[in-house]
DNA sequence: CGTGGATATCTCGATGTCAAGACAGGTAAG
DNA sequence: CTTACCTGTCTTGACATCGAGATATCCACG
């Protein structure tokens, strides 16, 4: 069975016989599949009314545990994106009321940002369709494959998740 | 060895003990390396005074083989935006003289995108470039673990590249 | 032929993101 | 204290992308 990167790999070779196109086998499936998999997120959230952005966000509050509550810094961390879209981010949830903005009183610069009830509810239905269709979507691997591929991703990762050069 | 979605897993499943989420341990991991991935590139490409954007369509018009001639329709098909975007694109990679607009003899709507001598040149030095980066990404594995890696990517992939339900 | 629908490209307005900087509050050294 | 630097959040302006729609051309069928 061929996949749209056997053709790429292919053409590329066609192409360019004197390099040595093998590392595209791995990453450029890796961000084909990131590719396909975001869609594929998208169709779950919008069956509960939901974007991807606005899922990001509720779900780190939601696995930091009860009171669900984390700073706006600790969100853009956790998220990857700059403090401007976590400002912009936290206004429309707020305005949404799946959160809410209260100060920090330990630190009066801060802020903390509260999962409310309606937003605990909307992310723990989202997140429980999610993970059922990402099994839906892993249904051709056997468990044994899955933790192979877990494992050698893995190791892929590891020295960004270390180094702080990411 | 413990990357960031060990520990992500591990906050789920202490907060929804319910919910079984191993398909986590694989797409979380293509997503995140995904993320990682466009940044290391994205770095090569600074290197070639290039945006990803840029490399993006100019190595589709160098994949297909000379003439390096495309429609701005298969580009966009090919990179996976929209007939706007592509546009813009096009317009910006005009002014700097990295392709050529023409119309098309065969049809009189169509257009086709060429790859100038210029265009070939840049492209040509980043991709080298980035496929060297990407081998060392690459450097923790095997060449038996990276064959087992993209084979396994790839089932998942096929569907995705088949059904027209992308 | 001619007509209706499909196709190719471009235009336009809205929007989410980023980068840089503003500003208030914290923190440590003298 | 107080000065100088650091940190946390928000503001602003620029920009790439998207989605919907406009326009022109092609093509298959009657």
């Amino acid at each position: 069975m061929e996949d749209e990167v056997d053709r790429l790999v292919e053409a590329w070779h066609a192409e360019r016989p004197d390099l040595d196109v093998e590392p595209l086998h791995v990453l450029s499936r890796v961000s084909r599949l990131a590719r396909h998999l975001d869609r594929a997120r998208r169709a779950v959230f919008v069956a509960h009314g939901m974007e991807s952005w606005e899922f990001d966000v509720l779900t780190a509050l939601r696995r930091a545990g009860p009171p669900y509550e984390l700073s706006p810094g600790r969100l853009l961390r956790a998220t990857l994106v700059t403090s401007g879209t976590m400002t912009n981010r936290i206004d429309r949830l707020e305005s949404t009321g799946l959160v809410r903005r209260s100060p920090d009183p330990q630190d009066k610069r801060g802020v903390l940002v509260r999962l409310t009830d309606a937003g605990r509810t909307r992310v723990d239905a989202a997140f429980a369709d999610l993970v059922d269709r990402e099994r839906e979507l892993l249904g051709s691997l056997s468990p044994g494959d899955r933790r192979t591929l877990a494992s050698l991703l893995r190791s892929l990762l590891v020295p960004f998740d270390t180094d702080p050069a990411a």
